[in-house]
RNA sequence: UUAUCAGGUCACCUUAUCGCGCUCAUAUUUUAAUAUGGGUGAGGAAAGUCCGGACACCAUAGUGCGGCAUAGCGGGUAACGCCCGUCUCUUCCCUGUUUAGGGAAGAAGGACAAGUGCAACAGAAAGCAGGUACAGGUAAUGCUGUAGUGAAAUCAGGUAAACUCUAUGCGGUGAAACGCCAUGUAUAUCAGCGUUUGAGGGCGGCACGCUCAAGUUGAAGGGUAGGCGGUAAGAACUUUUGGGUAACCACAAGUCCAGAUAAAUGAUAAGGGGGUCUCUUUGAGGCUUUACAGAAUCCGGCUUAUGACCUGCUUUUAGA
């Protein structure tokens, strides 16, 4: 897996992120929350991956944008390391839920530690299935 | 000198590394991807959605009533409630000080000679009328004049950011319009033909009018989710010349300039430039690189938000 982020990778179809908001499991490191759900995609895709940052904390699309593109880059440049050996393909959803501008180095921060919890509950999980 | 005022310009730049959308070329493999390389990629307001259009469908967008908008005059424009010019009025300033002349700003500047309404204080009375003092006049009477109140007293009075009237314009819904493909349930769809009753549905509120509507024949469609088109070469932009006081127009030459759709245009580092502060001779160092804000069918305006710089003016206002 490359730090590359193409459009295949991203979360588009609505009926996935509804199935993600009623069935998915969260990782929360404030502001940040991760939802993700194991699915059945396409062989070569093993994550595919969508942002989103409510409109009711940051009216301002230009702010809104600004975040969303934090976590976009963050993640784009962590997965390479944490999921190069990843078994099974998951659907992820990364909320921004705090109200004020975040700096680059706490998203940063904060991705790494969800991305770490993650991995570990994944490898818990894994001999139970 | 600064702020204010008027007009204009820009919206940090370059390089490297990683990355994203669209597109072109080449190669691989195969009909859709991958790799490499090149090109291109947010705004002056993209915003508010307040006006005007283009375009699409609803009847070739109809008739009457109602409703809404606009309102000196002339011009510009595809069109406008926008822009330009000009007249008038109001306010302020200067010259003059009787009239007037100049400058700046503003104006919801058609009609009260159709009807209805409204008008503080003063006043008898601001109109279904009514009357004080003095004088005149008459058969008689506010019948007439003067005084008095007031901005205004039968004057064609004032008022239409009062109803109203006049003139002109306006059908509705908005790209989630609309056209095509495809998925797939079982008649709710479409097309042709036909028809008694016109119940009911649709076409902006109402009325008219139009249209659909039981049957039959044929076709493959609707909800829902998806793809392609619409969709970016245009009332386009830049420059020269000419016309016009101006808004703007004409001719010629050149340019191609975002097309995403859970929504691309980003991140990091270095250098340069800008701003500001301190030391202060040149210069050095620190901080900051910022404001408002993100295309979503496309244009023309208006309004609102907002950083920096440049030019002009000292007539007026404020500070030194």
């Amino acid at each position: 897996m490359s730090s590359k982020f193409p459009k295949k990778e991203r979360l588009k179809r609505e009926i996935l992120i509804r199935r993600l908001f009623e069935e998915g499991k969260s990782i929360t490191s404030y502001p940040l929350k991760l939802i993700y759900l194991p699915v059945h995609s396409p062989a070569e895709v093993k994550i595919q991956c969508g942002v989103a940052v409510s409109s009711r904390n940051f009216k301002s699309a230009v702010k809104r944008n600004r975040i969303k593109r934090l976590l976009r880059e963050n993640y784009r440049l962590n997965k390479e390391k944490n999921f190069n050996n990843i078994e099974g393909s998951f659907a992820f959803l990364f909320l921004y839920l705090g109200k004020e501008m975040p700096r680059y180095e706490d998203v940063e921060r904060h991705m790494k530690v969800i991305l770490k919890q993650f991995l570990i509950k994944i490898s818990n999980e894994d001999p139970v299935k």
